[in-house]
DNA sequence: AGAGCAATTTGATCCGGATCAAACTGGTTT
DNA sequence: AAACCAGTTTGATCCGGATCAAATTGCTCT
């Protein structure tokens, strides 16, 4: 089932797969929507988690017209989330790793603007959104909380357009593998050293280059002792060298 | 005072440079944040506004690093958003105009993420972010509203990304010019003539093109009657041709 | 283990938009 | 009016990354 601790059963919420279901107990709850609610609102707060969902690698959490209502907090697995247009050219907006949450792009119009693509076999809460918006209406620190998150998505977003609207090949490598890594650091994990879920031409659509390039830029950065790639495994080995390449900008998340 | 239909007395609303300030009394409700809430609502909706705030022309509403505690409908004007890098890079997020608000990416951090500022004499109302909080809890519409809002500001972004990491010039433009079109629809405005607020190189700088790219795709589509421009004045002359040319894509808004 | 296929790397060439440069326009100051 | 200046247009050249091409590596499926 779960990689996480055995929950316990105290609270009144539904199992799925077997599993209770519970925030309280949920390694994430530091990062995702329950940060900073307290132990006793955290115990109160029943409902809002009663199912998760798996998807299996390569497989759609949602698509993009598929009626929304529920948010999808990130248990396990790497996604990519993309929007495509008419005329059929395709752009990845992002790769949510567990703690992200997924779907707010949807409550606009309630139907989901993206596809979500699971990278690797992958499991997410599902929270229904007017769930979510009662119970805001009752947890003040959980409106706070999801107004928080909501802009936290709109902030990322601005540094992206930074990205692909002022930076160079190689600063646009340089900027994703830090931010990777400092995602990969607030959730525990080693930041010096781990596996790129995503594909080269996944990266390169979502920075804005040819796979090619992005290619041809791991090899330059490897040459110059900055990161070591092998395939999907990437090392960080002169941490003080790639900021400066990433030019301290906004960090992207 | 403002260019808008003179207020009523009814509300407990405190005047701002001696106009009284009421959501219902104000033109743009219908796009803006108590867009869908009941004439009921709106009445019983005090205290929201209170003051109104003025900024001239090439002045900030705020700057990146500000103190956040409101977020600002914009009632008149025309304003640009842009993030800046530690290295001095900036790119334009935005040109937001009369019914959008600004601040919402200050949420996060209680700090404002990027500059926000007048492209002409301008005018917004104030609304406190705790306020807004409050009443939200109080009204179910309001907290719908407010939801919307921030998940439409991303479905934006998302269309900025789609825009920057896979469009030409050319298509870059036509897709700038036909939403800037249909924001000016929306708002009552002729959507065939308008006055381009921003410079060409604030365009280029947003669309993550050089002011001369800018000018040359300007020339090429009046060349090809696809448009008509003369310094800031803009004139639509082949609105199908240059929804061919965009790719009818993401709307951007 | 071998076949087949997807992903990656590397090389050669090309092109769209950047850069550099200069002329022009309209608006503002003196 | 003349002088000035910010903004814009247009031309000439250059370059970073795209495109085209081919070899290589690593999976997945028998």
């Amino acid at each position: 089932m779960s990689a996480h601790p055995a929950p316990s059963l105290k609270s009144a919420s539904v199992p799925a797969n077997g599993a209770v279901v519970h925030c309280s107990d949920c390694g994430l709850r530091d990062i995702c929507l329950v940060e900073g609610l307290s132990a006793v609102d955290l115990d109160r707060l029943t409902g809002m988690v009663t199912i998760r969902r798996r998807v299996k690698r390569g497989e759609p959490l949602f698509r993009a017209g598929d009626r929304f209502d529920a948010v999808y907090p990130i248990r396990l697995g790497f996604f990519k989330t993309r929007v495509s247009s008419d005329d059929g050219r395709e752009q990845v907006t992002g790769f949510p790793m567990p703690g992200d949450i997924l779907g707010f792009d949807a409550i606009s119009t309630s139907a989901f603007q993206c596809d979500a693509i699971a990278l690797e076999d992958a499991e997410v809460c599902v929270v229904p959104f007017e769930k979510l918006e009662t119970l805001s209406r009752e947890f003040t620190a959980l409106q706070h909380q999801l107004h928080r998150v909501l802009s936290r998505e709109i902030v990322r977003d601005q540094g992206v357009m930074m990205l692909l609207g002022t930076m160079r090949a190689e600063q646009r490598i340089a900027t994703f593998i830090l931010n990777l890594s400092q995602r990969f650091a607030q959730r525990g994990f080693s930041p010096r050293e781990f596996i790129l879920r995503m594909t080269r031409e996944e990266i390169g659509n979502y920075l804005g280059l040819k796979l090619e390039t992005v290619s041809r830029a791991f090899s330059k950065l490897q040459d110059d002792g900055v990161i070591g790639v092998e395939q999907k495994r990437l090392r960080i080995d002169n941490a003080e060298r790639l900021r400066e390449l990433a030019g301290a900008t906004c960090s992207l998340e």
